[in-house]
DNA sequence: GCGCCGATTTGCT
DNA sequence: GCAAATCGGCGCG
């Protein structure tokens, strides 16, 4: 299964860019490693939103707002960035740039790799379909607040796997934020069967 | 197939 | 008190 594929993990320099857009879309097509005593889990991520920081309304950060929350999206580039949704979805982000400058991509969707324990019924939602399916799959909750993608359990590799085409849209839920809402941030892997329903899907 | 609604906790006003 | 980077279930037709 895994064996087969050329896993190269990212290294430190990929999430220390300062163009978190840029981040963003380059994250699409790589894979997120996740190992606990009972498993290894592999995830091709196909849905992506950057979130740019001071300027940007729809961002926790928003004018460098710091609070017992926000305080993980200041550290450096390369830590993972988990908070509770609603009170009750983790959701998983990647913070980018250097330590103080609060940038970080949601991971919005993926498709489970090597998984042979799931089902294909065409009529449910994809597993991995959605920012808070993304972490249940993956097994991440508040333990996993902080964590490096350096490290050996919760990493993400490039297996040279190339996304066809790359298409752009507002970002999801984030009508309160203003002019910001209607930023082309969200990125997804056009067509894939796995990105979250959206009317800007097409 | 679509739209409304509840769940449940954190962080602001 | 209320809205939030959400999801799944239910009712409708």
């Amino acid at each position: 299964m895994a064996k087969y594929n050329n896993f190269k993990k990212l290294t430190a320099d990929f999430y220390l860019n300062p163009d978190v857009i840029e981040v963003a879309q380059l994250l699409l097509g790589k894979v997120i490693i996740k190992k606990d005593s009972q498993t290894t889990r592999y995830a091709r991520v196909v849905e992506t939103e950057a979130y740019a920081g001071a300027e940007d309304r729809a961002s926790h950060a928003f004018q460098n707002k710091r609070t017992a929350r926000t305080e993980t999206m200041f550290e450096k580039g390369g830590t993972a960035y988990v908070y509770l949704c609603y009170g009750m979805h983790y959701l998983l982000n990647v913070v980018t740039n250097k330590r103080d400058i609060p940038h970080a991509v949601l991971i919005r969707a993926i498709e489970p790799l090597f998984d042979t324990s799931i089902s294909s019924t065409k009529s449910k939602r994809k597993t991995g379909s959605g920012p808070a399916l993304v972490t249940k799959y993956l097994g991440i909750d508040m333990n996993h607040n902080r964590k490096s993608f350096l490290s050996s359990d919760l990493f993400i590799a490039d297996d040279l796997f190339i996304p066809q085409n790359i298409s752009s849209s507002p970002r999801i839920g984030v009508d309160y934020a203003g002019e910001a809402a209607q930023w082309p941030y969200r990125f997804f892997i056009t067509g894939h069967p796995h990105i979250t329903p959206s009317p800007y899907n097409q």
